[in-house]
DNA sequence: CTGTTAGCGCATTCAA
DNA sequence: TTGAATGCGCTAACAG
């Protein structure tokens, strides 16, 4: 008696004769369906050899008409069909992982999931992954004790992974994964031949600074932490390249992280007049409606007394008055062209040289002193 | 030759010497680390033949170490870690899954993840699995074509599946995966014998609702279709049990989605004067700012002119001035009890007899007619 | 404390 | 067009 052989037996118990074991009828596998098999019961645990035995043909049938392979009959095709519907027979993804040598998962890590930001990314990520044909396992940092043990049981999982830039991930984890699955990360800088794909920010911020220099502001300052995440410090570097193409010399960046209640912190530092500004260049929304709100609730007049502009462009910075303006990122976009490079990674090809970059949008709404609408 | 010897050649290849086969070099498994593997080369495809021939010790060591099961003397244990570390071996997760019988992972059905509400579910979700050892596979059903194959396709590599009940999921579907793996309903009606979790809704509209009515408004409509998901018609419910409550019969419902467009559509209604109210009780935040908006830009004052309340509490809701009134929903506690339902019935655990539901909290704000703050 | 061995359920040659 | 046999990489008895 031969493993499979067992394993049509066991096929045979879940048909309808519990009682029959593996040492007393060793027949029972190969036809035997008694009649005491009337119920389409939903037997849990139903394999491919329940189904192959009930429908009469051997598992590489089964198969062959599950995966659409080869040519079957369409009488034995039928017969399979039905079979697989008495037992409601679900494949287990894990066997076929094994024998197919492919998880058909790909792994997404975020930090978190507030704001609008990262679910955009995730809907994208989640749609185009699903139309290859691969599910996506997901994995947020936040909170996460030991992440490295985390990250490497991900990869236990999935066949290649995608890690948001700023996701905290120690690089030498990130270094770790690349070389065994295929990884790209997204919005941060690309480590030592690690690909990534990311949005445009140098320029975008630029001409966003730019935009608001050209509305006679001269004292402008920039919030968020340059080193807190690749992204800022690329738009920090935008800034800083605006007031230098205009001869200027830009203050020192205000280095708080990009949370809400920082904002709080940083508006009551300017209403005590610590910070001396006429412009605040926001390294996201978050940060710059919390300020802009604080502010006014203190009597302060946007853009009058000050202007203050973000990036992003999440839902409320079209609701608050005055709009906010600021810069949209194709976050969507990103989550699809990662999934798509993650696919074609796993499909074969080789790491891209270069990032991939997309193209952001400036979008002058009137907090930067435009007039509304 | 049995299988497991050949599995032992596989390893003997990937440690260093690619051009030995199988057929040529039988020995160079057992033991023959040639002179030419000083490179830590991070051999992908690494197995557990592979550390174990490495580290000169069986299979089932290597195992024990890896899963920290039984015991093994330190020096032994040293000796894989290291070969561990120099393979750089990612165990295959199919194969222990194939092996224990077990996916070790969690499927989560959303209908999209716009708003907070979704990602603070699933962070939710995913922090309780990830404690327990879980990992999350997502799944959108918004833009899927064929939503019972993507779901069946799911159930094929998780042990149990929550479902989000405004999810539009046949509920065919539910019902067949009902049976296989456990299933559990977050926010939705718990059909025949299927396991919910929900958030509690029809008491605290008839509180909101109640409070409205006390500020002296006498023409509330409800705003979104209480047929659209089975949250809004409980507080539809609410809605109308307040006014019954005082003897007064409230007017129909308006029947629109839940979206920012169609928030704009109902504002031009009430504008226009085709809508009579002096309150409106929106299905949720996202709805209601959208209609408050859109009418203080036609110089409606809110509240005074009208009233405006929503449901769910969104960061929004806190910025917009007046201060929306609303109800805070324990999301994220949603998320979490319903990963920790899906482990205890994947444990063995029986389905609750009847739905758990989580309390909510009425939140006011200015838009209801009280003093700002 | 360690090694041997037998499957886990499926895809896939290779024959027939 | 079908079936028999083999192995994917790992865990878990069972011996030693």
């Amino acid at each position: 008696m031969t493993a499979r052989q067992q394993g049509g037996q066991s096929a045979g118990r879940a048909v309808g004769a519990p009682s029959v074991n593996a040492s007393t009828a060793p027949a029972a596998a190969s036809s035997a369906p008694t009649s005491a098999e009337p119920a389409p019961a939903p037997s849990v645990g139903a394999t491919i050899y329940s189904v192959a035995d009930r429908a009469g043909v051997s598992i590489a049938t089964v198969s062959r008409v599950l995966q659409g392979a080869g040519t079957v009959s369409s009488t034995t095709t039928q017969k399979v069909l039905d079979a697989v519907d008495q037992l409601n027979y679900v494949p287990l993804g894990a066997a076929r992982s094994l024998a197919v040598r492919h998880h058909e998962a790909h792994g997404l890590v975020l930090p978190e999931l507030t704001g609008p930001y990262y679910s955009e990314l995730l809907m994208g990520f989640e749609s185009r992954a699903a139309e290859l044909g691969q599910s996506v396992t997901l994995m947020l940092t936040g909170g996460k004790a030991d992440l490295a043990r985390a990250v490497r049981q991900l990869a236990t999982r999935v066949d290649a992974i995608a890690v948001l830039g700023s996701a905290a991930m120690p690089p030498a984890v990130a270094r770790a994964l690349h070389g065994q699955k295929p990884v790209v990360i997204i919005a941060g800088a690309g480590q030592e031949g690690i690909e990534s794909v990311r949005a445009e920010n140098a320029h975008s911020a630029e001409l966003l600074t730019e935009h608001v220099l050209a509305h006679g502001r001269a004292r402008l300052v920039f919030v968020g932490d340059p080193d807190g995440a690749p992204d800022i410090h690329e738009r920090h570097a935008g800034f800083v390249a605006a007031h230098r193409a205009r001869g200027l010399v830009p203050a020192g960046p205000v280095r708080v992280p990009f949370r809400e209640a920082a904002g709080d912190a940083v508006a009551e530092r300017i209403l005590s007049g610590e910070i001396d500004a006429d412009a605040l260049v926001c390294a996201n929304d978050e940060l710059a409606l919390a300020i802009m709100s604080h502010l006014q609730d203190a009597g302060r007049d946007v853009p009058r007394d000050i202007a203050v502009v973000g990036w992003d462009d999440v839902m409320t910075s079209r609701y608050v008055r005055p709009g906010l303006t600021t810069v949209r990122q194709p976050v969507h976009e990103l989550g699809v062209v990662a999934a798509e490079r993650l696919h074609q990674r796993v499909s074969g090809a080789p790491p891209r040289l270069e990032a991939q970059i997309l193209p952001t949008q400036v979008v002058i709404r009137g907090s930067c002193g435009c007039a509304p609408r």
